[in-house]
DNA sequence: TTGTACGCGTTATCAT
DNA sequence: ATGATAACGCGTACAA
């Protein structure tokens, strides 16, 4: 590993007028600056990145903190994948590196240990959940005023910085579509209410009935944990009542392909009998039989979003919960009966 | 953010004790040592991550490349996010962090510099393909003799440390599974034969066949490029020649999944008219209709295996291209017509 | 068992 | 435009 006094000494200049050369932090004359980059080029220097963390006393490292392994398969591998791939690409066009992070389910919560030990500047908490550890181990971040970053997830009484989906909205998108093509009797599959993003679909369900003039049933709602299995499950229920259901809104897509495949074995026929529509656009919302109709989330822009804001309030040192709500939009598949398209 | 300084200013003691008591290295007295550890609590310390690499030489990272974006969800999110849990855990077993580096598709491969720049300690390179700037940039790596290892993919030319699952076996396994279901005209759905695997399946299915005393009849090999689309194509002309064929083994899930809502689409059903099998065993397979038999590669392990080996190869210097085949195993569904078991 | 002292490879601040 | 030099916070060899 060569080092910058080689480099110097090879070019017949001091150390700093490597490090001006290389860094390109201050003016070095043409001519020196070509033997300096010579020699560097001839001994194969690369600065060391520790070293300068170390001088510079920051990392150039975003952290992103995923729930701990088996909580991955639960919610979804296309969910991290989109957001993850949002993320390196802020975080390469900033200039850091990307830290993955995982949580164990036993130790304590700890973010703040990430920025005491200087492993990071800035923290992307993903699949983080209304407990009291999350929120203690939140508040703390907040107190010091670290740079970090929630991601589809927000606490009532916690003022907390977040990029998320406006679910609210992309619920009633969904409502009001199914609405256009002529459904009154809408049912509404929904995940567990502690999840922030529940709350707010049931929101924009209600809010799009409401607009249509049509008041909302209680016995046209359903409940399910975001599992394929709670999907067919719900179907045991549903399928006795259709047509007086004419519309199922699923509150994702794995519930939403449960929930018609359960159909399908009762010879009820999604995209004809009756419309189904998930939500997510996952991968499986494609290769769904009938091709699922789905609200699609921007993962991708929320990761890389979430990243630059962050990364902004880390080189800026100016804190304040922020809270960015994306659009969402539908993606119109078979399973409504007519043809493929996005809204 | 306090230092070791402070520590030992509080405890009344010198860094040099503060540094041996917090990291174990060397005896304390017990009384010391609990001195320390209390004013280390008093004035909550953490040692610096930057600083403690840089005095070590070491950076801590293990560095993980993925493919620059578009490809990830070419070669699906499953397969990543299945990966990264693996290496995960191996990392965070073997007390290292794990740094996201992410290929743009313009730039130069330089492996190397991650190395130079001790930005890592060792490297796993994920989804790696056969070009020839890929190649040059391994065979860099190799000459430094540095720690780096491949998952699933090898080059016929060239002895690079890899981690892969037995896909020649674990087609075989599939072959040899629909034969004993009675099915001897059995089709291969097979992806690009430049990817290894392609052409590793290819063998399995062949030897599987020769076993049973039934010779591989070129009519029933079918090219596809492991997306749905190329699947759902291959259906066209599959389905006029059922029953001829009675069965098709497509190279992955999602072909796999195209196909059977193909031959849906034209009344054949899979399960019952023609026994399918997919390969990789991914959520899709389970929410597919029929729910389809895969052969899962147990993508977990080889993570997590590839991130020891080369942990293991970084820490003792010990170079040497290792190759380790990991075993896969059928998943049935109903698209074989039978009940759900995993052989 | 504990303390002293140096080195690690940069960045950044001062002189020149 | 360039050089000298002081941090930066830790590990560790050596001395006591």
């Amino acid at each position: 590993m060569t080092t910058r006094k080689e480099v110097a000494r090879l070019a017949g200049v001091s150390e700093a007028t490597v490090s001006r050369t290389l860094s390109g932090s201050a003016a070095v004359k043409p001519a020196t600056r070509h033997r300096v980059l010579k020699a560097a080029k001839t001994l194969n220097y690369t600065p060391s990145a520790v070293a300068r963390s170390f001088a510079r006393g920051r990392s150039g490292n975003l952290g992103v903190v995923m729930p701990y392994v088996p909580k991955v398969h639960l919610l979804s591998a296309h969910y991290f994948s989109e957001l993850l791939s949002g993320i390196g690409d802020a975080v390469r066009e900033s200039g850091y590196s990307l830290m993955l992070l995982f949580r164990s389910p036993d130790e304590r919560i700890d973010y703040v240990s990430h920025f005491h030990s200087r492993k990071v500047d800035a923290l992307v908490v993903l699949g983080a959940r209304d407990r009291a550890a999350e929120v203690e181990a939140l508040r703390r971040l907040r107190e010091e005023k670290l740079p970090f970053c929630l991601v589809n997830q927000y606490y009532a009484d916690e003022a907390f910085p977040a990029v998320e989906a406006d679910h609210r909205e992309g619920s009633a998108l969904a409502v009001r579509f199914l609405l256009r093509r002529g459904c009154t009797r809408i049912a509404f599959l929904n995940g567990p209410g502690d999840y922030s993003n529940s709350a707010d679909r049931l929101r924009g369900y209600r809010q799009a009935l409401r607009e249509a003039g049509i008041r909302p049933d209680s016995r046209l709602l359903f409940a399910g944990n975001y599992s394929h299995k709670s999907g067919y499950a719900a179907s045991l229920d549903i399928a006795g009542r259709i047509p007086e259901i004419d519309a199922v809104f699923a509150a994702n897509d794995r519930m939403a392909i449960g929930l018609m495949q359960g159909l399908k074995e009762r010879g009820i026929v999604p995209g004809r009998d009756v419309a189904v529509v998930g939500y997510d656009d996952s991968d499986a919302a494609k290769l769904a039989d009938p091709p699922l109709t789905s609200v699609r989330v921007p993962l991708f822009e929320m990761g890389r979003l979430a990243a630059l804001r962050v990364l902004e309030q880390a080189e800026r040192g100016d804190w304040f919960p922020f809270h960015e709500k994306l659009e969402t939009e539908m993606v119109v598949r078979k399973s409504c009966g007519g043809e493929t398209a996005v809204i």
